[in-house]
DNA sequence: AATTAAACCAACCGCATTCTG
DNA sequence: GCAGAATGCGGTTGGTTTAAT
């Protein structure tokens, strides 16, 4: 199958992302969308290949992006989510409002996994020193946050969002799914993230993982994108259960 | 104060999957 | 059903910042 080369080198500016261009981009998102992303650059006068604009948007522009550091529930998620679903970090973000898949792998590769290591090498360091925020955020971003960023317990998931956390996998589509429609079933009902939240999952996460959850979830192998049907149902029980304990069936119903 | 090492994260690359004509 | 185009995803890299010496 032939693949379009990832864009046309001539002309287009790489790395690091100024703070004019992220206005254009954000500018030109609020006005016209981002349907044909290949187009976006040319349309907003951009000299990016779209996939750049589009990286650049879903990891960093996003309104609804969470910024700032992980806590340690937040972590502990990613920790069982990874457990359950591997390096499929898109389909771990999808479950972590306001963070992307991006964050969420640099999170793991820079402090979780050490984390884990250390736990399992029994030395029991720790996290390493936190260090400081990031000073070099680009200006337009941190006024962004200023103007959308909520309480950080309580995150609105925008059917942008959704769609852009989504995935093609099967697995994913029941998570993306649940999503969608629980957040267009309506405008002003915001998923609420909160220590109930946190604690709801990762004992359902903790449940599941001494049974047929936990298999089912192992048994969707990440290289395999076709699970065995009865791991499937198992799985899909795994996520009913999940999103019950989460209050989220409403939208689940409408399936 | 200067240098080095480590940590962090934005962005790039290439492959896989989905969409479209 | 097929081929090409578009999009999404995960792995990796390179630049910047900070801590340690």
């Amino acid at each position: 199958m032939g693949r379009a080369p990832c864009c046309e080198k001539m002309g287009l500016k790489r790395g690091p992302w100024t703070a004019e261009e992220d206005r254009t981009l954000v500018a030109h998102i609020e006005q016209h969308g981002h349907s044909n992303w290949r187009a976006l650059p040319k349309q907003a006068g951009l000299l990016r290949c779209g996939k750049s604009c589009r990286l650049r948007w879903i990891n960093y522009l996003r309104p609804d992006i969470k910024r700032g550091n992980f806590t340690r529930e937040e972590e502990d998620a990613i920790i069982q989510l990874h457990d359950m679903l591997g390096n499929r970090w898109s389909a771990i973000a999808a479950r972590l409002p306001g963070r992307t898949d991006n964050e969420i792998k640099n999170v793991w590769h820079t402090h979780i996994k050490k984390r884990l290591e250390g736990k399992t090498q029994g030395t029991a360091t720790g996290a390493p020193a936190k260090r400081k925020a990031k000073k070099h955020v680009a200006s337009v971003n941190t006024t962004l946050q200023q103007q959308q960023q909520g309480p950080v317990s309580s995150v609105p998931v925008s059917p942008e969002q959704s769609l852009s956390t989504s995935s093609s996998t099967d697995n994913d589509c029941m998570a993306s799914s649940l999503e969608n429609t629980g957040s267009s079933a309506s405008d002003s009902h915001e998923f609420q993230i909160d220590d109930s939240f946190w604690s709801e999952t990762l004992a359902m996460a903790v449940d599941s993982s001494s049974g047929s959850g936990m298999e089912a979830a192992e048994s969707f192998d990440a290289d395999s994108a076709s699970p065995s049907s009865s791991s499937s149902n198992d799985e899909m029980d795994f996520w009913v259960k999940l999103f019950m304990q989460a209050g989220d069936m409403q939208s689940l119903s409408q399936i």
